[in-house]
Order: structure tokens, then sequence, then C-alpha cells
DNA sequence: TCAAGACATGTCAAACTCTACATGCAACTT
DNA sequence: AAGTTGCATGTAGAGTTTGACATGTCTTGA
């Protein structure tokens, strides 16, 4: 049920289009969650049948431009105030990290810095939008408005990107001290000194050795 | 397929059934990925027809116990150096952050609160985890095995609990500020300010207005 | 003027995930 | 001896998500 209200959490903010849904899923909001075009323009229709947003404009090129009924207005602050979040979060990019340790170090090693050039980006992107709102906001600042809370909402996203960044960067240092541990000036290639727990060989159906004294 | 992956990755640390891969996504890997039983019982089966993974152990009420095989090794080896990872991370406490905006101030904090226990919660309990595997590696450490790698992996979830965590208990106190500013000792109990864009009215059909001068 | 690229909407099938249903054993407590 | 809780495996159906297919418009630059 998150798309859905995730749909109309954005259109609160203003009337948009499918495509410009689309768009904040990859942009504005990537990170907390996405969706494809494919799921959108589904759900908009499901949507405008239920009354809770209403299609107000047209545009160029087929666009379809919708609006937040009062319904759907009722319908999001419902589910913000009386429904438990899901709290599972999931990143595929942390799961990996278990299972680095069955990789070569230096497999290991790419990973972390490849992670940490992720989150690089990802924070001078939010940094510079937090940059644009603290200059737009220079006047008197609106009490309790989306801007005000669009900072907030930065800022979480800022402090999430850069941890990680210095967690990536500190893991690479602990990766480059074991090895030069490890490998104490000799060249080896070896993935893991311990390896994995592996099912015993399977079991053959006739064993080529002759049983001969 | 990261279901798979990352059930291939728990069991090359040791030999496991389903019932234990269902506890390990609930507890250590939470927060990273999440499956239900209804989920691994079928995955188990169809990686055991793949002979990526074999049955080694049965034990009691009818427990069974899966070992990864040389192939199944070879191929998370393969999906961790050989495919990109999706980086898209995906967070429903995050995302209701976006539209707290449309709640009462009190609602706001009140959620942020829960989030803020949530953290401190699940900091406290990666803490536990990593003094558990300081203790552990207090003698020679092993140059790459698991332990070593869970001691980094933990670090991170730490490092990201704690961030928002803190996060958290900043933003209670911004909202705090502003809800102390905005009522100026008036009792106001008004939600939104600026109200979210709405769709106008939908049309009559009829008017009750007679067109009259 | 023509081609490329961005804008824009939509459908469908396959894969994945969740909730609920279903069953039974083993250990511990009363 | 009976009841409760935790261990343990499985299936079915509904809902969600992805990736591929499909189509057409508008703008910009060569």
């Amino acid at each position: 049920m998150s798309l859905r209200n995730a749909v109309l959490g954005l259109l609160a903010e203003r009337p948009m289009s499918g495509y410009d849904l689309t768009r904040h899923f990859d942009e504005s909001v990537a990170g907390a969650w996405s969706a494809s075009h494919s799921q959108i323009y589904p759900e908009l229709a499901r949507l405008q049948e239920e009354g809770l947003i209403r299609k107000t404009a047209d545009g160029p090129r087929g666009r379809k431009v919708y609006s937040l009924t009062e319904e759907g207005l009722a319908e999001v602050r419902q589910w913000l105030v009386a429904t438990e979040p899901d709290r599972n979060s999931r990143s595929e990019a942390y799961m990996r990290v278990f299972f680095l340790w069955l990789v070569e170090p230096t497999d290991a090693y790419e990973y972390l810095r490849r992670q940490a050039e992720f989150h690089e980006a990802n924070l001078a992107h939010l940094e510079a939008q937090a940059a644009d709102l603290d200059e737009e906001d220079s006047g008197e600042a609106p009490l309790w408005a989306p801007a005000r809370w669009s900072r907030i909402t930065v800022e979480a996203g800022i402090r999430h990107e850069r941890t990680l960044l210095e967690w990536a960067l500190w893991a690479m240092e602990e990766v480059r001290h074991e090895v030069a541990r490890g490998r104490r000036g000799a060249v080896r290639g070896a993935a893991t000194v311990e390896p994995p727990h592996l099912a015993p060989p399977e079991v053959r159906v006739r064993r080529p050795r002759r049983n001969r004294a």
C-alpha cells in the first residue's frame, strides 16, 4: 500500500503528471522508494477511480496532470497518523557487504570503492539541494510548509550518505591493512584463508579404485 | 535474484535449515533484507534442484540442514564480483518523513519520537553484537574470515543507526521550536499553515443560482 | 527537412513478496 | 496427563514490482 500513499503524498505538494511522478521517484524520493512508470500509470487510474485524485489539466503530448482531492488528502493523512510504518528497510548494496569475505580482497576493496563513490555523489547532490533550500528560505520561513520539511528530510539524507561514505572509506582502510598483514611481503593470490563450509563431495556411485589389498 | 544469493551467502558461513535462515532474516541481516519462511522453503527446493546446495543432515521434527556445494559457492562469488548491485534502497519509514508536513505538528513529533526509539533499540542491539565480536577476536584475528567481516558489517549498521537516531532527535527539536514560534502563546489547532494543493471542487451538473440580472 | 532525443502514456507477462492457511513434533510446565 | 510454547516445514492466493513491448508527440540541431 505504499506506492499508493507515496503518490498521494507527492501530489499534495503540487499537481503532477505520471511522467513527473516517475521522475520524482528517480530523483527526489529515490533512496526512500522507487517505482517505474509501468506501476505509476495504473495506480493513477485506480486512485482516480476511487476519487482520491482528479485530472485537472491536459498538456502537450497527451500529458495529464492530476491533483489531490479532499478525500485523497484525508486518505494520506489517515495513513500517516493511523498506521504503523513498515520499518524493514531493504538494501542489496548493504546485504552484499555481509558476503564480501567470500571474494578476493581486491574485489572487496573495489566494491567498497564503488560504494564510496556512489555515496559521495549522492552527498554532493543532496548538499546542493540543501543549499538551494537554505537560500530560498532566507526571508521569514513559512511555518509548517513543505519547504521547511524538505530541509529536514534532506538533512536525513545528507547525514545518511555522509555516514556511509565515511564507513566505506574506513572499511577500505581495514581491508588494506588486512591484506598488508596477511601477505607480509609475499605475493599470495588466495581468496579466503578460512574456506566456506561446503557440502562433502557427492557420493560416487561406482568407485574407480579396485579393492586390491 | 537477491533472495537466492542471500541464501547462498548465508549458507557459505555454515550449514543451516530453512528455519535457521528465516531467523537470520529476522535478526542478523534484518535491516538489509527480509524474507519469510514461505519464500525461503521454495527457494531452498529450487537451489537444491539446481545443485547449488545439498541436504547434508536431518534433525528432529523433520529438520533439514542444507550446505553449499562448490557450484553454489562459485555462483555466489560470480554474483558478487560480476554483477552491479541494485543501489536503490527502500524504506517506508524514511519516505513518510517526506509527507510529515501534511499532519499536525504533534503527530509529526510523535512519529519522530518513535523513530528515535526504534533506532535506539537497533543501536543497542548492534553494539552488543560488536562487543561480542570484539571479545571473540581477542587472540590472533583470523585473516580473512567471516568474523572479521561481520565486525566491519556491524560497524556500518552501528553508524547508520546512530546517525538516524541523532537525526530524529535533531528533527524533534526543530519541530518543537517551530511549534513554539508558530503558536506564540496562543492555542491553535491548525494542521498546516500553507494548505496542500487540492483539486478545485467538482463541477456541479446543475447550478442552483437562476440566471437573474 | 529530417533525425535524434526527450517527453508522454499505456499494457502485459513473469517474477517476487506477503498473508493466511495447514500440519505436526518436541520440550517444558503445571 | 494435558496444555502451552517454540521448533519445523510446507502450500495457495493475492498483491506488488520489474522489464519488455508498444505507440505517439514535440523540440532541437545538423
